[in-house]
DNA sequence: AACTATTGATAACC
DNA sequence: TGGTTATCAATAGTT
């Protein structure tokens, strides 16, 4: 088509083979997408000139990758690499183990047990008293600390009010009651133990939960 | 070009789209060829019918890998560099997650509670509870289904165990010692109750996690 | 699937 | 590059 009949090989000439490059290129995008809403074909079509410049049509609608998924699933050719397929698998994988955990967990909560055999359920009923004596056992350890701990402030309480009350008598005694005012409101920002040290000696239990 | 003008735009008749699907997909490939050759560009066409059929020209000496490649350096845009991308976020996102599940697991299990602290045992606890009472609710109710099923199974083997006293009295009446005989033998293949069914009148407690 | 009148693409030229 | 045109190629409608 054209002013001659040309035999379709490497037209040696550079500037022609440029010009005759730009033309077909534009008719070829041209066609394909006249396919594409003809026929409502799918097309995806990347062309590199020689220089190395590329040009493309990708159908609407149809982004290149589905295409080339699309290829890959028609053709069996694979285009994403080992890597692709040992992601896909290690997602598989994993979520293959997710569900099981999820239901292992699902039993240790008590649901799910319809399924369980009689001899299935004891390994679950041993692992939660098990887990139950655990976690017990450290409440127990977080008790036994804070009752310690309670003791201690217990004594410390008692020691700076013997301490205090002996600094106010002795004060009383050179009848200086401003002083002791001052110097028993300093006390008060660092330990506040204004209260009867007795309030204090309960065990405090609502206080338990909250030691970070 | 052909015997009229046609506008571009789908065409309706589905017999008609295919027939021009088929000649003008034969023309792009076509023209796909010509182009490499005439102007040595790189062409990468993969077209779909309508109907899922696929048809596709890459230029020789040049993988579509190789093209594609060459496409997502040029154009920046990503092709599976993207996928990978995502199957990456994808395992992390399911790791975290299982990550997580485990973690609830080993507290359930009463492992790693030292990085607890008391207000967190809580839940741990009751979760525990409730899973230890519902999974004994479920033992009690398998306990309860298998001492019926035997009670039923003793009945039975008392009612055989009794017709079987009778024909044999009844056989030793008519003296035929060796028919009797016979006949004995064969029933206990299908009911093994030779042994004297007091003996199993007892709950059979070590068999409960071997039913199924 | 083959034919062919017609349109569309393009090679050569500017 | 971009435009023109003579020519060839593709193809729409038909058989």
């Amino acid at each position: 088509m054209g002013r001659g009949k040309i035999e379709i090989k490497r037209i040696e000439n550079s500037t022609n083979r440029q010009v005759t490059y730009s033309k077909r290129r534009n008719g070829i995008l041209k066609k394909a997408k006249e396919i594409t809403v003809l026929c409502d074909a799918e097309v995806s079509l990347v062309v590199f000139s020689s220089t190395g410049k590329m040009s493309e049509f990708i159908s609407p609608n149809c982004s290149l990758i589905k295409i080339l998924d699309k290829y890959q699933r028609t053709s069996g050719r694979r285009l994403w690499d080992a890597k692709h397929e040992y992601l896909n698998s290690e997602v598989e994988r994993i979520k293959k183990e997710n569900d099981n955990m999820q239901i292992e967990l699902r039993h240790l909560k008590g649901e799910d047990l319809t399924s369980l055999n009689p001899k299935e359920l004891i390994p679950i009923e041993d692992a939660l008293q098990n887990g139950l004596t655990e976690v017990r056992a450290k409440q127990a350890e977080y008790w036994k600390m804070m009752k310690k701990n309670d003791r201690l402030l217990e004594d410390e309480n008692k020691h700076l009010n013997y301490i205090l009350h002996q600094k106010q008598q002795q004060l009383h005694m050179n009848g200086n009651a401003r002083d002791l005012e001052n110097e028993y409101n300093q006390n008060s920002r660092d330990y506040p133990s204004h209260m009867p040290f007795t309030f204090r000696a309960q065990p405090m239990q609502p206080n338990l939960q909250e030691n970070q």
